[in-house]
DNA sequence: GTGTATTTTTGTCTTGGACAAAGTATTGAC
DNA sequence: GTCAATACTTTGTCCAAGACAAAAATACAC
């Protein structure tokens, strides 16, 4: 018999938490966390315990905690980091989303899904995505962070926004209107639902987007861009993307694109840019991305043909 | 300036080719291939030829072959082992692989989608996705791989597989079919369309999914299989995703699921994979989904309530 | 406050050796 | 001849300790 299941090889931590071999070998030699045990041939066997601790350090750095303070704690001290944070929800009404909120820690998702459909028929799409989809969208993240929900009810409730954007948009036929919008995020931004946020609030306003999808490199927008002629670049950053890489990309790509194309640099992500970068128009509120189309229009009245 | 995109450091290469940083350095050691320059650093930078041809080696390593050899060969040798895989997918001739290859290169993807959903329509959803879908992602792969397209066709193409499939599905209510099947990736696979393309066919043959979206560690495919009450786990491996983590990974998983619960695992990530893993089912092939599905209802007639 | 220089922290890369698991070849029984 | 047990070869992953640059934090000047 024996439990083979208490300890996992160190390949098998590195798929479950995200911290590279190289790391974890590195923090044992400096900070004696983890300690794992060894098989017979010398390698190394880590406790479940030690893992599931890994994966809290993990979420605690992407909070912005630094290494080398959480690998000197104990448990407790831990756990104490873990619970903070809970005062911000400011703008939306607070009981509306926790109603939401229920239905993602429920799994219930016939129901989530049910209600969503409701909503989006009852306040339109743009009400729909600024009262609702985008604070949900923001108190998941940070539900995740604070260890209230798993990787789980966060996956599964990304999964459903998609399915009921593009159910939405599904019977949509795409109109030639202008301008045509790129839609895509950098290499290392993963998330994919403020794309299609975006996509269905300029669809309806008769936009041609081009969604492209995460993670493209610089030069493969660009290519994408005049391959498909589009007026403006869009890119999301979410709220875990480095801002200074974020500002790297966007010199990058105004760079490379030609001056007549805009880049429209949206998300969670960007609102921590302080100096705007030349040449690219700051999204950091869903509303602005309206007051950026109409900006837009206004610059470039249609021209027939 | 300069021209950055010349080599890539092994990390780059790690991802891009499913070969682990510590198989490119033995590799290099024992049989001098890759030979990658070196930064003032001292650390490796591979030129694209090498990584182009490194990928070639992995397709042709998971057709069976075994590096000793591969590693060996010159470039002329390797290509024409590469060359008589063309008649691999019979159903489907060549030439009309090469006509879709042909929307797929020149970015026309309104001609792409009307010309999609005719084919489904024609043919129903199985024989679309057996011998159309199927087929087309490998090519793109492949052509991918041979850097005949870039990583917008590539992107492209997906997303517009991902549209085909998630309206195809948007107007199919959801019975409450046997099995449940949960559908993900493990972490570090990324690539989604395979589980669509499962849970496009699963639906249509009466199974209720439950779609997780990629990346998901093993202790919440737990959860979730078990908060979700599934009787299968469904996982999908692409071509890059290493063979030896793929077992791992499998292990682990049926190591923590109850032994009740059935573990699929398909994708051409998987066809490397010599030796079964004990209580996971195999599923190379897109025909075997339907046999595993068949033997599974065998072996749970439906019960009453 | 805002910007620049200095120090600390941190992750990734390096080398060469070791070993077991998987794959191939050989042997021997029937 | 087939099949199975045995010996040999191939192959990927792991280990150790050292090195270094990019990022973050701190100190300092304005």
């Amino acid at each position: 018999m024996s439990s083979p299941a208490l300890a996992l090889p160190i390949a098998s931590v590195e798929r479950e938490t995200g911290l590279s071999k190289d790391t974890l070998r590195v923090w044992e030699r400096r900070y004696g966390f983890p300690m794992p045990a060894r098989d017979p041939k010398g390698e190394r066997l880590y406790p479940l315990a030690q893992v599931q601790r890994l994966v809290q350090i993990k979420r605690l750095m992407d909070r912005g905690h630094r290494p080398g303070k959480l690998l000197l704690l104990d448990e407790a001290a831990l756990d104490a980091l873990d619970a903070p944070l809970a005062s911000e929800h400011p703008e939306t009404s607070t009981q509306q989303l926790d109603a939401w909120m229920h239905l993602v820690e429920s799994h219930d998702h016939e129901a989530m899904q049910a209600l969503f459909r409701r909503e989006l028929i009852r306040r339109g799409m743009r009400r729909f995505v600024q009262d609702i989809v985008g604070p949900l969208i923001a108190r998941v993240g940070e539900a995740w962070a604070r260890n209230q929900i798993g990787v789980f009810e966060e996956h599964l409730f990304s999964q459903h926004m998609e399915k009921l954007f593009r159910e939405a948009l599904a019977g949509i036929a795409l109109a030639e209107g202008r301008p045509r919008v790129l839609l895509t995020t950098l290499s290392g931004e993963e998330h994919t639902l403020g794309l299609l946020m975006v996509e269905a609030l300029l669809t309806v306003e008769d936009v041609y987007p081009v969604l492209l999808g995460p993670q493209t490199p610089v030069s493969e927008i660009v290519r994408a861009a005049i391959a498909k002629q589009v007026d403006v670049v869009c890119l999301s950053f979410s709220s875990v993307y480095s801002t200074s890489l974020a500002v790297q990309g966007l010199a990058d790509l105004r760079q490379a694109l030609p001056a007549s194309t805009a880049i429209w640099a949206g998300g969670y992500g960007v609102k921590g840019i302080r100096k705007p970068v030349e040449g690219v128009d700051m999204i950091p509120e869903m509303a602005d991305l309206f007051e950026r189309l109409a900006h837009w229009r206004q610059a470039h009245p249609a021209e027939e043909k």
